[in-house]
DNA sequence: GGTTAGCAGTCAAACACGTTGAGTGCTAAC
DNA sequence: GTTAGCACTCAACGTGTTTGACTGCTAACC
């Protein structure tokens, strides 16, 4: 059934000034502040009728109404008005994006910052590895006797490294000439790629087997790793009323803090989205029912960078935490294509 | 005045009994679960005797006692029993260790968890940048047409990296050259050599000129840059009591996460021991005062590794705390000092 | 002198109760 | 369809009251 424009209307203020106040709104604060041409109580009997509907309901009988899980998903999709970023607050983001754009972990851990400090929420962010990703440059730096350092610069432009034993009777030489080998091979390739090859090493690579088989898994762990898990601002959740609550508050720092947990969270659940909003976190064990959460996947070149998004009460500012996820993401990937 | 035997002993007794159950100890159960062979009359005045010097007090008049600043105190630098960790909790240690020695990030993250773990307590570490570090290997890699990677291994053995800008002229010869000339300068030298040492880099240099002035700033940066700060198990403190306050809370919350009043709390005032415990945090404004700060720094042949210690209500677990800091600091020290 | 039993005194915590006021639903009139 | 008026509900708050876990004190005892 389709509501009225009134009762639309009169929903849209319900849950605007629920989410805003923190406190049950009345019919009389409704006339007061926006509704001023109606007396309490017409609009009491179209709260009454939106609460048939399932859209309200009141804590107690001589309270106000609360806007029903229904109320936001429709709020959401409807009803709201998306927040515009102040100059201050676009000027913010892209300042921080002025440096260090080569370091993954530094990008990832900046971008949830600002996405925490714009909407005072907790955020979550995790990184994709993306199979489709190309390797541009790779490279191995020795730096101790029996260690190297597997340097690989992607599409992206991103760095990533990790470490790789190697036998003591690997000459310095023998690995410039491995790196020869190792850019003709992976240079171009995506991650896909590389795993589905099955290499068979010939004579050849005698002396660098044992060195590639290592690469080649360092290579391989990049995509079926577990992917990492960035949390900010997890002291944000202490200013919403509705964590007051010592349990509340355990139940939610327990699942921030457990990776597999977070990625559940952020999944789109194949959805092929751009904002993706979970209002209620019903489904998800141990995580208090009253969470909302709303993602955002970033990507550059076609190539995902990762999730992000933020996590709080079911009373949050949508408008606001949509309008950061999408400016946050515009500039992002914005500066990073443009390197 | 020196405290008779018997007011040490049940001195002792409160202050662990309170560390165990945050409840106000009383004479009744001091006689049924230690003294029983003393009656709680007796115990009642060796109580009033204490109190009245000062180390223990009562929250009102029909409750049991609670240790003072000054107690607790004691306690640590007399009374207490250091803990053994168990077989279970070494091997823990240990196997935390087995893996990502390399990479400093890494050690200092999987370190903090190491000792929130065990001590349920919040944790925190600030990397050492110290000035007498020796370098042992400096490199520069060329991961885009305009960038390069600066790595440098130290003495630890651990690596450092940072993202240096190139001209558009740099051919990758000149790379090598460079490389050449890099190890010639710095290797073998300590960042404290590299910072008071003027370098006038003469005609041999003018190619390279831009890139090691770069380079040199980038090792300046290591020693004069803010210290890195981690900060683990941050939802170790909703398990404690004391805690159960909001107020309280957002207090611990936002000094906690505040680099560089982390520093400050880490900070051992100079004096040069083991083991540093701060008992009541007066004088570190913000910060609720019924908190220590237990911290240790770890170093590997004479260099600095860092500072890592725990925060938490001054009812913590001293003995415990205190071992898990020696083990877990023996431990690294062993195995990065045996690579 | 140290130790103990007994007893009066204190006070937080828990519970019950009354009051208040913000809100509602309903109804009758406009 | 709208509104004023009124009875009703119920959380929040303040005020007793009771309970029991403590203590300090005192007088007797070893």
């Amino acid at each position: 059934m389709e509501l009225s424009d009134r009762k639309k209307k009169i929903l849209q203020l319900v849950v605007s000034d629920y989410i805003e106040t923190a406190v049950p709104v009345s019919s009389k604060s409704l006339t007061e502040k926006h509704l001023t041409n109606l007396s309490s109580a017409t609009v009491r009997s179209e709260l009454a009728a939106l609460e048939e509907l399932g859209y309200l309901s009141q804590p107690h009988t001589s309270a106000g109404r609360v806007p029903s899980i229904d109320a936001y998903k429709l709020y959401v999709s409807d009803l709201m008005v998306k927040d515009n970023l102040s100059v201050n607050e676009l000027e913010y983001i892209k300042k921080i994006f002025l440096e260090n754009t080569n370091d993954v972990e530094q990008v990832i851990k900046q971008t949830a910052k600002v996405i925490s400090e714009l909407t005072s929420l907790t955020s979550l962010a995790v990184t994709s590895h993306d199979e489709s990703e190309k390797i541009n440059n790779i490279k191995l730096f020795r730096f101790k006797p029996d260690g190297a350092l597997l340097i690989i610069v992607t599409d992206t432009k991103l760095l990533k490294d990790s470490v790789i034993e190697l036998s003591q009777d690997m000459s310095d030489d023998r690995i410039d000439e491995a790196n020869v080998l190792l850019e003709r091979m992976f240079v171009g390739k995506t991650f896909k790629d590389i795993c589905n090859y099955n290499y068979n090493l010939d004579e050849s690579f005698e002396n660098y087997k044992s060195v590639f088989l290592k690469v080649i898994d360092a290579l391989k762990d990049y995509v079926t790793t577990t992917d990492d898990v960035i949390l900010e601002g997890q002291d944000k959740i202490l200013q919403h009323p509705e964590y007051a609550d010592l349990e509340k508050l355990k139940k939610f720092m327990s699942v921030v803090t457990k990776k597999d947990k977070v990625i559940n969270l952020l999944s789109n659940d194949g959805r092929d989205i751009k904002i993706n909003v979970k209002i209620g976190t019903e489904g998800y064990e141990e995580m208090p029912s009253d969470c909302s959460v709303v993602s955002a996947t970033y990507s550059v070149g076609g190539v995902k960078l990762g999730t992000y998004g933020v996590i709080g009460p079911v009373r949050m500012d949508y408008g606001k935490v949509v309008a950061v996820l999408e400016n946050v993401g515009k500039i992002l990937e914005n500066i990073l294509s443009n390197r």
